[in-house]
DNA sequence: TGACATTATATCCGGTCCGACATATATTCT
DNA sequence: AGAATATATGTCGGACCGGATATAATGTCA
C-alpha cells in the first residue's frame, strides 16, 4: 500500500530522507503529509499507551479494524478529517492535537514512506 | 446555507449561545465543529489581510470563488482536509495552523453558526 | 512448529466532497 | 439610483472517502 516506488528503492540500498525531497512536493503538500503522518503516528500512540487492539479501537470509532491500520499507516484513502475525529474520541484535547500538529520531526526519526500515487484532484495546483 | 433552525429562532429573539450547546452534540463532536469554524475564520482572515478577493484567492487555490466562500462559511460539503491545504497554499506554517487550533475562542466572541444538516456520514458513533 | 491473536493489504459499493457554473444577494462606487 | 465589483447560495457530474469484508502477513506463546 505505501510506495512501491520508495520501497523498492530502498530494499536495493538506498536512503530515503523524506517523502517529499523524493517526489517533487511543493512546500504545501510537503507540510501536508506530514501532517498527516504526524496526526497518524499520534493515533498510534494513543492507542498503544492505552494497550488496545486496532479492532477495540475500531469498535469505540464505531469503525473496522483495517480501517484503524490504515489511519496508523496514514493512507491514501484516509483523511485528515478522518483522523482528527478519532483522536478527539479518543480523548485527544485540541491542545494535544495542535501540539502534534507543530511539533517539528524528532531528530534522527527514521525515514518516511508515503503513497506517491498520482495526485488527481486537488493537487494544490 | 447555515442552520436555518438556528437562523429561525435567532430572528424569533433567541439567543444561541453555541453550536453544540443547541443541537445534541458529544464534547468530540463539539470539538471538531469549534475546530473547523477556527480554521475557516483563519482563512478569511489570512485573505482578508493580504487584500485579496475570494476569486483571486480561489485562483492561487486552483478552485473556484463559491468554494472559497463556502470554506470561509465552514460550509458543511467543506473539508477539515481542504481547510488546511487551503491555508498551508496560502503560507501559513503548521505552528500558524496549531495555534488557530488550540486557541480557546476569544471572549465575547459572538454566537456560532453551524450547518446542522443531519450528519450522515461519519457521525463519530 | 502449529494454533491463535494481531496487524497489514486489497477491493467493493454507497455516500460524500470538490470544482465548476449559474444565479442571487451584498457592497462600493459615481 | 444604477453599474460594477464582491460575496453568498444552489445544483450537478465525477472523483474520492469510509466502512465492510476477505485474505495475507506478522507476531506470540506453548
Amino acid at each position: 500500500m505505501k510506495s512501491e516506488k520508495i520501497k523498492k528503492l530502498e530494499q536495493a540500498g538506498w536512503k530515503v530522507g523524506s517523502a517529499a525531497e523524493f517526489l517533487g512536493l511543493t512546500s504545501a503538500e510537503e507540510a501536508f503529509i506530514e501532517l498527516k503522518l504526524r496526526l497518524a503516528r499520534s493515533l498510534r500512540h494513543y492507542r498503544v499507551a492505552r494497550t488496545l487492539t486496532q479492532a477495540e479501537t475500531a469498535r469505540m470509532l464505531g469503525s473496522s479494524q483495517s480501517r484503524v491500520a490504515k489511519m496508523e499507516a496514514a493512507d491514501s484513502t484516509v483523511s485528515v478529517d478522518l483522523l482528527i475525529k478519532a483522536l478527539l474520541t479518543l480523548g485527544a484535547t485540541p491542545q494535544a492535537l495542535a501540539r502534534t500538529i507543530s511539533h517539528p520531526a524528532a531528530v534522527g526519526e527514521e525515514p518516511v514512506h508515503y503513497d506517491a500515487a498520482k495526485p488527481k484532484r486537488h493537487a494544490m495546483k
